[in-house]
DNA sequence: AAATATACATACAATAATGCATGATAAGCA
DNA sequence: TGCTTATCATGCATTATTGTATGTATATTT
């Protein structure tokens, strides 16, 4: 082929992310050559080439795209004004599960991470990159916890740190489970009744 | 070298496992070749492929490894005459989180399996066998909720099937995020906090 | 309109990993 | 004791993949 519009070449890019997304949580990060990136997406490898330098760069490429939204969203709940810290952690969490139990583009990045990549070498900026803005979150919803207690609304034994760190791990462990046999219990139903009931266990 | 005697064989699988355990649990499974687990293992490839067809026959002998010990302690549970059904759930809980923390060879499995490996095309033997594992243990624990229930100990509205559900995502995602960054926090201790937790909420 | 840079396709070289075939030596057995 | 076979080491051929270099035709710029 030969030289497109500016225009071309940016749908040619996300062809090639979208690809990139359906080969990955199909086959595997590490499984999957960039040829057969560049046949899902009907290009040659000549086109990856030109617009990512390697497969990592495209995996975080890849990453950026889900991100962005997720910042979003988090700054645009950062500055409502908080009513009840409780339900506020609620419906985020609940808003979560819905999130990678209906959007394809979020569901399949969890899959990718979660079951079709090795995490290698401390240095991976992949990992680094999740941890990271798993950290935010974390931080975000600690900080909820804390003002849970200080109101009142959880006894003052509860320590938000080891609340929230059940709390994350019981969000992530039920994603891992339900992206691992893929629909074998209904994500958002089962997830928000586990959700409620740990939530209920830290007010007893 | 040359033919060594029988116990010298199973020794040198032993330790093939064992390098295979640790470089898989360092570097990844895809992104370890034979020959690295022959050189930590002080063997050349030659001693693999004599006692392993291929690197997933040499996965399914370490999880084999592991196996047997746990279905062993499976047996011995269900053996046992139940006293409460709750304690009973709580306490073998407790066990794997403090297992996986302390036992290296299970650690490092874990880690193998949930970080450092890609679930790959849904004939993927290794799958169906942890799926398969998995299983079991989730019936188990079901009927524990379901003895608990019918006991009067949990309110009959408790669902067996969401508690057990929501309590193995608990526990898996604990472990989950707990390996991803390692001793970021402290395992038995917040895990038994948050299994805790939900026990609780259960009741309520 | 000419020059240049862009957006890819194609071809090539280098690397690395796998599986197997072969070799060597001693253990196990008749 | 002699034959066979198990336990590994070594070498080879094949294959797959990566990165890059080159080619080409068209947008874009001047």
């Amino acid at each position: 082929m030969v030289r497109r519009t500016k225009e071309d070449a940016l749908a040619t890019r996300s062809q090639l992310l979208d690809a990139a997304e359906r080969v990955f949580s199909e086959r595997g990060v590490t499984h999957t050559s960039m040829a057969q990136v560049a046949e899902a997406a009907g290009v040659t490898r000549g086109a990856i080439y030109h617009h990512f330098s390697n497969k990592m760069a495209l995996i975080e490429s890849l990453m950026e795209r889900v991100r962005l939204p997720i910042d979003e969203m988090r700054e645009q709940i950062a500055q409502q004004p908080e009513f009840d810290a409780l339900v506020e952690i609620q419906e985020r969490t609940n808003e979560f599960l819905n999130r990678v139990a209906t959007d394809p583009r979020v569901q399949a990045l969890a899959n990718i991470l979660m079951h079709k990549c090795e995490y290698i070498d401390e240095v991976n900026p992949i990992k680094l990159r999740h941890l990271s803005g798993r950290n935010d979150c974390i931080c975000d919803v600690e900080a909820l916890f804390e003002k849970a207690v200080n109101e009142g609304q959880l006894p003052p034994q509860v320590s938000p740190r080891i609340a929230v760190i059940g709390l994350f791990g019981l969000v992530d462990g039920l994603i891992y489970n339900w992206l691992m046999d893929d629909g074998y219990f209904p994500l958002v139903e089962y997830g928000e009744a586990a959700i409620n009931t740990y939530m209920n266990g830290l007010k007893a």
